[in-house]
DNA sequence: AAAATGACTGTAAACGGTTACAGTTGGATA
DNA sequence: TATCCAACTGTAACCGTTTACAGTCATTTT
């Protein structure tokens, strides 16, 4: 691939003119602008970005770690955040962090080594202090996503789980429902932790017991609905309503619950998380907890250009509130 | 930031030395080795990867750019995609086209700046003759997803979307139905188009007779199965089944009918297009054309870290073939 | 004892850009 | 006419690595 150099014999000027027309700098003639100009097409030239990023020491580029790649909920963040920073003339570059330490640890060191301006992080597994270590010592400013590390808290932007959780399960209570299961994420997860523990608060509040074999721990992904329903049969255990922690699951749950004849939500009420778009389309139509996906992406994003051009950012813990979004899953409780 | 030449002085060594403990060259006693890294984790040195990449002139990395980063579609094509690369030690960066030229442009000039080993391409809008171009001469080798570029057949990875749409207006042509109505994406999309031709030839081998008035089209967006399902109505022709062109969208008619109070799949069978997870989900479970998108993530992966080792890729055109997945929303043709 | 070898380490020239600084013009100003 | 300035262009150092080549030892080999 044609160098800065090639262009610059070809047009018979020197390499700092070529630079210049390149970047735009206004003491070049006319005639010479065309003239490299004309030797850049000619010869096909690209500007090398790592030769540029290595002297100015800039990449107009952040990084992002997410943790699945699939799943509608990270596909929107990106996308959202993706826009933002294009509009800035920076670019995104996206990394998995596929769930495990090793792997997010990765990601980021991938992202640090090509010294992108800003971070922007949704970490599942890796450890507090790693991230505050990051913080402290990689010398890149860094927002967190949906995961609140109190040494942190000034670049967290995270969405109230527990208060999700609590949100969808005081709406069963509200209904006169007693005997509430749910269906968590893997409990690895602080957003699965979280909402297991608004469920644990709602429950108090309506002076109800906790009973743990109504809780089963499943992996958000949609087959994750289907085992769990029938391991709250196998264990025997009573329940008129179910809180799932994600619409993926819930949708496969629901599937399990009309195949084994169970009326929804007359004989059992359901309440997701997330929802989805589909959470409309399904029958019934899901009553679940809507978190705001889309400005968290594009906030997140605005926060790590801001950091990145070294402007305050106030962040100040940026907590989102998710809402209940009441359709027709869920019903009050009757006896049988 | 550290650099090497720090990292040199703080461990008594040479700049040679350091570089080769960080690429693992055999010829360094332990005793160095030790001061090296020691050095190295006490400045928290991070390799620069520009500096590395122009002075090798390799950069361990494949380009891709997709349509949409939200989608289920694309989701699963990056998650199975990013999975080989990481594998091979290599990473994958993406970018999104945004469905227009200047952006799709701007993407892959990007990662051609960032001198990227390969391109996975999933382009919608870029004319034929640009990507001819970036093929002949980026020096960089390129896999084109889902287009097929008669040019460029060897490097096309694609799937018979004619066929797809056949498949799915055989099967209701089969079930007895004449007047066959269709929902499409963007006609600026060769999916889209593919799809519709598949559609005609369906009708024809049927012997009916092609009618614009039963033609719709759309977005390919969920909303987007809303408002053509009303000018169908407006348009006053009468349709016993109808075949839309993605998931997304039939999710969306299947409501509006439901709403307007027609029976699926007793007064109108409905075809989908791509078997999203949640085709199973709705009711009636939607009868839809089957697309490999995850073999399709993980053979361009395969065939781009091929193509950037110099090993030969037999792409040779390779077309997947969709296939019919037969669900509750259609049935046989009834007299009303 | 001299030469050869193997194990290790250092020097310096790339890689492809940017940019401070130093020219070279030709025209305007004193 | 001498001086200055604005407009333009070139030279060369630098960014942080890699790597060919050249050293320096301590062991073996002859």
């Amino acid at each position: 691939m044609a160098t800065i150099r090639e262009v610059s014999k070809f047009a018979n000027v020197s390499v700092a003119t070529v630079s210049r027309v390149i970047n735009g700098n206004k003491w070049v003639s006319d005639a010479t602008r065309d003239k490299v100009l004309a030797a850049m097409k000619e010869l096909g030239y690209k500007p090398n970005s790592f030769a540029r990023s290595l002297a100015t020491n800039k990449s107009h580029t952040i990084g992002m770690v997410i943790g699945d790649l699939s799943g509608p909920f990270f596909g929107k963040l990106m996308n959202e955040a993706e826009q933002e920073i294009r509009n800035a003339g920076k670019h995104l570059i996206i990394t998995s962090g596929h769930d495990t330490v090793e792997s997010e640890r990765d990601a980021i060191d991938f992202l640090l080594q090509r010294r992108v301006d800003a971070l922007i992080l949704h970490l599942d597994v890796l450890p507090d202090q790693d991230i505050i270590d990051i913080a402290d010592n990689s010398g890149v400013p860094l927002i967190l996503v949906n995961r609140l590390v109190p040494e942190l808290i000034n670049s967290s932007i995270s969405l109230d789980n527990e208060l999700g959780g609590y949100l969808a399960v005081k709406h069963l209570t509200d209904l006169g429902h007693t005997q509430i299961a749910t269906i968590t994420g893997p409990l690895y997860k602080a957003d699965a932790r979280a909402r297991l523990s608004g469920y644990r608060r709602a429950l108090e509040e309506a002076g109800i017991a906790y009973d743990e074999r109504l809780v089963v721990e499943s992996d958000f992904q949609e087959e994750g609905g289907i085992a769990p329903v029938e391991r709250l049969y196998r264990r025997k255990v009573k329940f008129s309503a179910l809180f799932i922690q994600n619409d993926h699951m819930a949708f496969g749950a629901m599937n399990t619950l009309k195949g084994r004849g169970v009326n929804i939500p007359e004989e059992v009420s359901i309440v997701g998380y997330d929802d989805m778009v589909m959470a409309r389309y399904v029958e019934p139509a899901l009553t679940t907890v809507a978190v705001p996906v889309a400005e968290f992406g594009k906030l997140s994003a605005q926060m790590a250009l801001k950091l990145s051009a070294n402007e305050p950012a106030d962040v100040q813990n940026l907590r989102f509130v998710p809402e209940l979004v009441v359709r027709s899953s869920t019903a009050p409780y009757r006896k049988k």
